[in-house]
RNA sequence: GCCCCCAUCGUCUAGAGGCCUAGGACACCUCCCUUUCACGGAGGCGACAGGGGUUCGAAUCCCCUUGGGGGUACCA
């Protein structure tokens, strides 16, 4: 049984690269019939905050990735990755390194100041009985080191990148498996032990996160051996990277789910796209496609080694297609909300309805949906082009002339084959031709010469009887 | 600096030695539809980083160069 991991640590909102990484979780977990879990890796409690969690967790959720069993809280499990760093110390694997902050500082230095890779150099590794004694005399506190061999050749193959080799001697030396303390405790656990330790005990049987960790995970494979652990096996998925090729970060601007959410994405365009980041779909599928569609066919052969970088057009044009292949009926509960933020009441649904299935087909953001309604719910200022357009030789007639014609006769915006003969006789009657009619009417409707289909507009503001207003105002 | 990885149109990619005159998607351009803008439809432009091998044959395999990315914490 596949059982894969997302472990996000909650030090910010739920970023775009975790999202990725929780896709291709999911995606596998559903092609192979596994369980996909999560993990909160909470042990930084300088940066960990509660409510971050809740945002991921949320974030998720609208993604439309559900997961199978309650998260586990890796603070809670701090006795676990004790008890390991204990054996460890048992073993001989571990062992108390004294060096101070500065010491260690000035090692680094030094090595870089004649070229060398900076690196611990195993100076506590093998202390005296005597040496112990002076350090913890002299009240030094210390760090637990886990022993890397630097003779160590470490393999494995990767899912996605086949066959990965390290050495021993470029992991930066004895690693530090838990921070700073009283010479006779055991500090915090950090990053690599914990993840050892606790995808052991969930049972993870693939690790599946981005290429970031690669070397993370030569130093966690030497930790399974050495606690006699099974061990899962590795895929390292691309890197997201921004336009100019590096890796995304904050720093890149919009890279929180809040955000896309906010401007307007739908969560089936964002996870089709995430998807599409390093994974392409078989001959003959479609790009667009639902998380569950690709689930049934994905497969880590198909996901790219390359980094891939973000592509706004790409984007955009998923969330188009998500958003014009919606209902009327799916459209207004989804802009529902948003008008009623800009204090619009409707009319009624039929009204709301039928504004939606004019929209549709132009929206690439949900926003555009407010956007685009805006001249429906409230009586636009007259643009530049409207202005130039109503001052054209015979424009005034024809508003004038479908004013009087509203006027006597009445509209109900119901029967659009009437308001086509209106305007064949406005026409007629300014002798002007049918163009400076239609975009007349335009002008004075909207406001604007852009716009949805013209009779449909003119319809929905006669239902509910803004058209004749904003036509005399022209005049005025 | 050191280690690891990567390299096909502007972007995302297909391609597992002959199906490649290198396919698709986005973007861009043209035309059609539409008396607007979009949508939609039909076309078009556009790439195997360079150099050596291996082979009858290389985008595909090997080596080198170049370029790019990632990592190098008492963060995760």
């Amino acid at each position: 049984m596949v059982r894969v991991r997302l472990a996000p640590s909650p030090t910010g909102t739920l970023h775009i690269g975790t999202a990725r990484t929780a896709v291709f979780n999911w995606l596998y977990a559903k092609h192979e019939q596994g369980k996909f879990v999560l993990r909160i890796e909470d042990t930084d409690k300088e940066r960990s905050k509660p409510e971050y969690i809740q945002n991921i967790l949320e974030g998720l959720q609208w993604l439309g990735i559900n997961w199978d069993e309650e998260p586990v809280i890796q603070s809670e499990r701090v006795s676990q990755h004790r008890e390991a760093i204990q054996s460890l110390l048992d073993q001989g694997l571990a062992y108390r390194c004294y060096a101070s902050e500065s010491e260690l500082t000035a090692m680094r230095d030094a090595q870089k100041a004649s070229n060398q890779a900076p690196r611990y150099d195993n100076r506590h590794r093998h202390l005296t009985p005597d040496q112990i004694q002076a350090f913890q005399a002299e009240g030094r506190e210390a760090v637990i080191r886990f022993r890397i061999d630097d003779a160590a050749e470490i393999r494995w193959n990767d899912l996605v990148r086949g066959a990965m080799s390290w050495s021993g001697s470029d992991l930066g030396g004895d690693m530090v498996i838990a921070r700073r303390a009283p010479a006779d405790q055991i500090g915090d656990p950090l990053y690599n032990l914990v993840v050892v330790v606790d995808d052991a005990a969930m049972e993870i049987t693939h690790v599946i996160r981005g290429e970031d960790h690669i070397a993370n995970t030569a130093k966690q494979l030497l930790l399974y051996e050495a606690l006699g652990l099974p061990l899962p096996t590795f895929a390292h998925a691309p890197l997201i990277l921004n336009a100019e090729g590096r890796k995304l970060s904050k720093r890149d601007g919009v890279t929180s789910i809040n955000d896309f959410r906010a401007m307007g994405y739908t969560p089936d365009a964002i996870a089709n796209y995430m998807t599409l980041l390093g994974w392409s779909v078989p001959e003959g599928m479609e790009e667009r496609f639902s998380l569950g569609e690709a689930a049934a066919v994905f497969s880590f052969e198909r996901v790219n080694k390359a980094g891939a970088r973000f592509d706004w057009d790409k984007l955009n044009w998923l969330n188009a297609q998500v958003l014009h292949g919606w209902t009327s009926e799916h459209l207004l509960k989804e802009l529902t909300p948003l008008w009623a933020g800009r204090g619009w009441n409707q009319p009624s649904s039929s009204w709301s309805l039928d504004l939606c299935a004019l929209l549709c087909p132009s929206l690439t953001l949900l926003n555009d949906g407010v956007d685009q309604a805006a001249p429906f719910f409230e009586c636009p200022e007259l643009q530049e082009d409207a202005l130039g357009q109503l001052a054209v030789d015979g424009a005034k007639a024809v508003i004038s002339n479908l004013i009087e014609r509203l006027e006597n006769e009445g509209w109900d915006g119901i029967d659009t084959n009437q308001a086509k003969v209106w305007l064949g006789d406005a026409a007629k009657a300014a002798g002007v031709k049918k163009g400076v009619v239609m975009k007349s009417l335009r002008a004075a409707l909207l406001g604007s010469l852009q716009g949805p289909d013209l009779i449909t507009t003119w319809s929905l503001l006669a239902r509910i009887g803004e058209d004749l207003p904003r036509l005399r105002r022209c005049l005025s």
